[in-house]
Parts: structure tokens; C-alpha cells; sequence
DNA sequence: TTTTGTGAACGTGTTCACAGCG
DNA sequence: CGCTGTGAACACGTTCACAAAA
């Protein structure tokens, strides 16, 4: 199959989504355009992402909900579930636990690892919170995804742990791309970048609404 | 100024990070090549990035660590204090209000709102919880940005009542594209969409795998 | 007539490669 | 000689536009 661009799986995820809704809602068909319309995308950009993985509309008449539905949910991997290890038992931490999503969507935290010896042994969300440097030893766990959500400087060396340990997906909260070999996948959630990206696009508005002040 | 792309915003965002690690070594100079290998990024992709601010480089030497530090500070809008309110005090929420970094890079939260009346009038670092319901209220308090740690269906209507209230730009953590107008400008930090995306990356060399060693 | 599926056209971001300056 | 700054070439993702099918 051709590459699948980032910026496809990310609008798939939506689709998802909406499907899910509308499936709720009752319908039984949806077309390209409703499908687009939620998301700000087209409804050309709708049809585009899901010929990459077969035709599964009907011209004339759309996609039925159901089917559609269930092929993204095969896609996307969720029709199976994932062990995760997270690695930072902090605020970050624990407010993935709480999420409910998180185990809804397939994905089984089955291990928790810090280094702070005041959290080591706690009980979070019926778990016990291990030594984080037990993290080899998740091995025996087949662990798919391990999430670090540990302060930066621990960061790299976690990853390296977790890719030792045989896990092929990272999910990184600490605010640096981390390094990991090749056939393991990354994904960062960089708060601090979103924020200054914020800032950066408040700034100009300003600077540029002080600009047309002056000159008017 | 030519329109500077998302992507470019988050690089210097990566520029600024290493650029205050390497002014802390106490290096005066850094090369192109250097501010580069830290991101995964390519040197000319980096001089790209900088030439549409202006030329910060000397040919031959590269570039002042503490000038450009300065330079991206500015350009980023990080010299500047941005006033933040936080709507929905659960566990994202506490999160971020824990996370130091917030007020460190100019992110000073001044309101908190929550629906739930068990958390309304609780103090959470140092700011009484108010009722979702006096957002409007907080126009008199010069609101920049808004933070939404809500569940999904109460991020569309939190969005337009910041919207309403003055606020410019916006930092969503519910799980959907919220619709906002031109000339406010929306983050989205998606959590459900980055692990379907690594879902996606992982079931995709899973199946490859199989096949290969079918084939084999 | 409606709506899909898709090659072709387009636009945007990245990389190349080298002139220009220190 | 080293490294920046930048047009030009390239790659890639998006949009267009229309033939094909219901």
C-alpha cells in the first residue's frame, strides 16, 4: 500500500468520529460532503483519504454509516487492544489514567513506572506503581505502547528503556522529540509548543492591528 | 510579512528550546548545522525558517546563541505576558495549572471556571473556581487566551462564551475542530487522535509484518 | 440527477545547490 | 575555507473537475 500521510490518519480519526455520532444519531447513509463538513475539510479531501484504502461508497446514494464505520475502525487498528505502559505517575500522568477514552478506544494500561520513591508502590487506578527502573522487565509484559509523561530530562533514557523493553509506539508529553530507532513510532504532545504558537499568532494580529493603526 | 507556515512557528518554537540549552552551556556561537541535528531537521531548513524574520547569521561564523535567543524570543511574542483563563478544573485542568513551565514562559492564568458545583468556589493554585456561567464576566478582566479542559460537549458553547468575552485565541484539549471566527485563532491538542495514530502506525507494520513472513 | 472515485492541475513546504560574504 | 541566505528544483498534499455508476 502507498505511504499514508500523518495528515490522512489525523482526518480518519474524525471520520471516525462522526461516524460514531451519526451512527447514534440512526442514519444509515452518509455522503462525502456530510462526512466533510464537521471538520472544515472538503469533501473532495473526504473521498481522497478513503480511496487510499478501497471504494466503499456508493455513487449516487453515499457511505452507509455502519460499514464505513467499521472498515475505519479496522484501518485505524481499534478493533484490537493495545498494553500500554506509562512511565510518570505525575498530573500528566494520572489524568490519562482518568480518562476514560483511553480504555474505551482499546488502549489497556497494564503497567505504571516512576522514579519518585513517595509514588513507588502507591495504587493508582488498580495498578501498582513500579520503580521505573523495573522498566526492562515490562518485557515480559508485551507491552505495545509506552507513554512518557516523566519531567524532560528523564525523557530520552525512558525511551530508550521502553524501546528495550520491545515496545513499537511512544506517546511523549515532555517537550523535546525524542530519539528512537527506526520501526518504532513516535508521537509527541508538545503543550509548550501549542502555547508559544499561540503567542506567536497573538503577537502578530497585534503588531500588525498596531500597524493599520498608525498608518490610518 | 509573507504568511509564515504552522509548521515553520513550531520549529522556531524547537530553535528557542535549544537556543536557551546552549546559551546555559555557556556557548556564544551555533552553526545552522548545530541548531539543526538536535530536531531531526536539515540545516538548510533551519536557515529557511530564520531568513523570513531577517538575516540573524554571519556568513562563515553562524549565529550569535544569545542575539538570536532574543531575536526568536520577540519574534515568538515570549517578551510579552499573555493572560490566560482556564475553563474546567478537572484532572487536564489541574494538569496544566500544575505544570510550571505555564507561567515560566509568560502563561499567567488569572480566572478558572467549572460547571460542577462541587469544584465552584474550591481554590485551586491560589484562584477561587468560578461558575462556568460568568465567563461573560470576564471581558473586564482583558482575557488573551482561553483554555478549554472541558468535556466535549460543553467545548463548543465554553468556546463561543470566551469568544464572546474577548478572547483571541484558543487552546482546546476536547477531542474536536471547534469552530471559531476569523481573526481568533484556535490550537487543538488532540489526545484520542494521537493514540489512533499510533494505532494506525502499529497495526500497519503488524499486518506488514505478517505478510512478509507469509511471503518468507 | 446525485454522488463517488480519481487523474490532472495546483499550491505549499522542503531540499538542493551555490553565490556571497566573513 | 566555512557558513549563511536564497532562488530554483523538487516532493507532497490538496483541490479541481469530470467520467462512471447508481
Amino acid at each position: 500500500m502507498a505511504r499514508i500521510s500523518e495528515s490522512t490518519v489525523r482526518r480518519l480519526s474524525h471520520y471516525y468520529r462522526v461516524l460514531e455520532e451519526v451512527h447514534a444519531e440512526g442514519k444509515a447513509m452518509i455522503s462525502s460532503h456530510r462526512l466533510a463538513e464537521r471538520e472544515g475539510v472538503t469533501s473532495a479531501q473526504v473521498r481522497k483519504d478513503l480511496s487510499y484504502f478501497g471504494s466503499f461508497g456508493r455513487r449516487g446514494l453515499g457511505y452507509k454509516v455502519e460499514h464505513l464505520r467499521k472498515e475505519l475502525r479496522s484501518i485505524l487498528g481499534l478493533d484490537q487492544r493495545w498494553r500500554v505502559a506509562l512511565v510518570g505517575a505525575g498530573h500528566i500522568g494520572s489524568a490519562l489514567l482518568a480518562y476514560r477514552g483511553f480504555a474505551a478506544q482499546g488502549f489497556d494500561v497494564v503497567a505504571i513506572y516512576d522514579r519518585d520513591p513517595a509514588r513507588i508502590g502507591q495504587k493508582i487506578g488498580g495498578l501498582v506503581v513500579q520503580d521505573a527502573a523495573a522498566i526492562p522487565g515490562a518485557a515480559a509484559l508485551a507491552i505495545d505502547i509506552g507513554v512518557i509523561a516523566t519531567p524532560l530530562k528523564a525523557a530520552q533514557e525512558v525511551a530508550d528503556a521502553l524501546v528495550a523493553a520491545g515496545v513499537r509506539g511512544i506517546l511523549n508529553f515532555a517537550p523535546r522529540k525524542l530519539f528512537v530507532p527506526a520501526g518504532v513510532t513516535l508521537r509527541t504532545v508538545d503543550m509548550t509548543m501549542e502555547l508559544e504558537s499561540l503567542s506567536f499568532a497573538l503577537h502578530q494580529t497585534r503588531a500588525r492591528r498596531r500597524r493599520a493603526g498608525a498608518a490610518g
